[in-house]
DNA sequence: GTCCTTGCAAAGCGTTTGCACAGAA
DNA sequence: TTCTGTGCAAACGCTTTGCAAGGAC
């Protein structure tokens, strides 16, 4: 909680009840959660926790440089750790998020007076539990 | 015209008016169009379309693999064509989508047993026009 | 006839907004 | 008091679904 409260500090965020048990959440859980998998998880540990304060915090986590909301093509969108920095491994069947280390990609591909603030990289494909399966 | 229908015969999509005509539109604009681009843009021409069915079409195309969903943060699934592969740069101040040249990435960054299918690459950042403007 | 396609209308669902209350400084 | 954070309820907007009518074969 204190780490917590320092990352907090060193990014702008000043610190709340329900802020620290969502972001403890996800730094922990590492499961790449939507907003209702936050809010269903922790209404246990707080129960007026509203939807509301968990879509207000993961915006304000995503401003703030903590978090960064993931492309999914499905419906609910799902957050993760900003730092540091990885690629991520989508598993056509299962669905489920896979970390993976940092992608680089070679330069000179984007035209000339753009530049390049980050990069995100999808790997799609099959995981190995769903191969074994088939 | 008759390049669509072969098109649609190579992917098994069989021919109907309005499929064609959102094929072309897509494929003549490269807009990386969202549902409502292309119907707006497409009553004039036949005054009887609706949404529905170009919600139909663009998911019948996705899964025929003549088009791609884009990965994006907006509201609107936006949607592009799946051949040539290629990677996408999104200006995090006006929204425009460019389409760049398809970025590679080394291998071995997969773990064992996982098998990877597509990969997308979207580049985040400001464009030139964007910049000029700052 | 059967089967596929179209398209209107309504429902569904994640998300945002309005607003009042609570709590800290 | 003043300002920030919380959370209920309602609104919003994209998308999906139900279903009936039209068209191809």
């Amino acid at each position: 909680m204190v780490e917590i409260k320092k990352k907090f500090k060193a990014h702008g965020v000043t610190p709340s009840i329900q802020r620290m048990l969502i972001y403890q959440y996800i730094e922990k859980e590492r499961n790449h959660p939507s907003v209702d998998m936050i809010y269903s998880a922790l209404k246990s540990k707080a129960a007026t926790l509203s939807r509301t304060t968990v879509y207000n915090n993961v915006s304000l986590f995503v401003e703030k440089g903590l978090l960064i909301p993931l492309l999914t093509k499905e419906a609910e969108t799902r957050y993760d750790l900003a730092e540091p920095a990885h690629s991520h491994f989508v598993c056509l069947k299962c669905g489920q998020i896979y970390d993976i280390p940092s992608m680089r990609c070679q330069s000179g591909c984007v035209p000339d007076g753009f530049r390049v603030q980050n990069t995100q990289v999808y790997l799609q494909g099959l995981c190995s539990r769903c191969r074994n399966n088939e």
